[in-house]
DNA sequence: TCCTTACACTACAAATTGTAGTAGGCAGCA
DNA sequence: TGCTGCCTACTACAATTTGTAGTGTAAGGA
């Protein structure tokens, strides 16, 4: 359950997905339970109709690449998210932060306090706050 | 000069750029002046050789996307990026900086700290150094 | 005039993502 | 018992990206 790319565009599962994936990952993690194609292509119905086979094959795909789980039950399959979407966020940013510095190292440094004063000020005290709690403990 | 995406494999340009692309803007950046083609053909040949046409196509894509600069002059054209390789590196990291807080908020921050120590703990010192400035401005 | 050289145009292959047709199997019902 | 409908598997195609390279063309020099 590699993923490859962070994409520049977009935002939220749109920047590790294409856009059908995406939504379709919107909808398995917005939900709690297990679905069938069905139920997702049902919930994507919303917006427009999309072909049953559509979905399934873009959700076998995501089966292979290891981010969905397929589980037999009667008649039918059921499918599941193999991480939550918070495990998965976490995953992402912890690769992307670590990347990020090792690639930029004290250029990304200097951006970081720039990006998160606008971003969010309080997130500049936490960080701050971090810093302290790390020096501590030596 | 848009980029579109930051890879998680692979390091350095390799990140933004195809395997041939990556090691052109490598020759391109790693020697000041410009250059035609052939010029760059025979820097790759170090390892193997590669078709002339092909090393054309790729750097006339590079031109497409605005990455490259291309110059007509007797009988042949020179080649050179639009900016260096330093405002390169400054634009990528900025704009992935801000992308990774805006996307991840203090999930990222969560990390930061911890990437940073692994990486290079001197940067820690900067980056509190760099808090500390922005707060006194206040 | 002919050849060399560089560029333009074109094409193809693999991978990724979206899209969808067709066929086969099974369950329930007439 | 055979038909109908649903679900899955298999297959295929299109567009995009990147690497690769052939063929054609134009211009300058021998």
């Amino acid at each position: 359950m590699k993923m490859q790319n962070f994409k520049y565009e977009g935002s939220g599962l749109n920047r590790f997905f294409g856009p059908l994936e995406a939504k379709i990952m919107e909808i398995l993690w917005g939900t709690s339970a297990e679905m069938t194609i069905k139920d997702v292509q049902i919930k994507l119905d919303q917006d427009k109709a999309i072909n049953f086979n559509t979905v399934m094959t873009v959700m076998n795909r995501l089966v292979d690449k290891g981010i969905l789980q397929k589980k037999s039950v009667i008649r039918s399959f059921m499918y599941r998210p193999v991480v939550t979407r918070e495990q998965f966020m976490e995953t992402q940013s912890k690769e992307l932060t670590f990347d990020l510095i090792e690639e930029f190292g004290s250029l990304a440094v200097t951006h970081m306090v720039d990006a998160l004063d606008k971003v969010d000020p309080d997130l500049l005290d936490k960080l701050e706050q971090q810093i302290k709690e790390l020096k501590k403990d030596r």
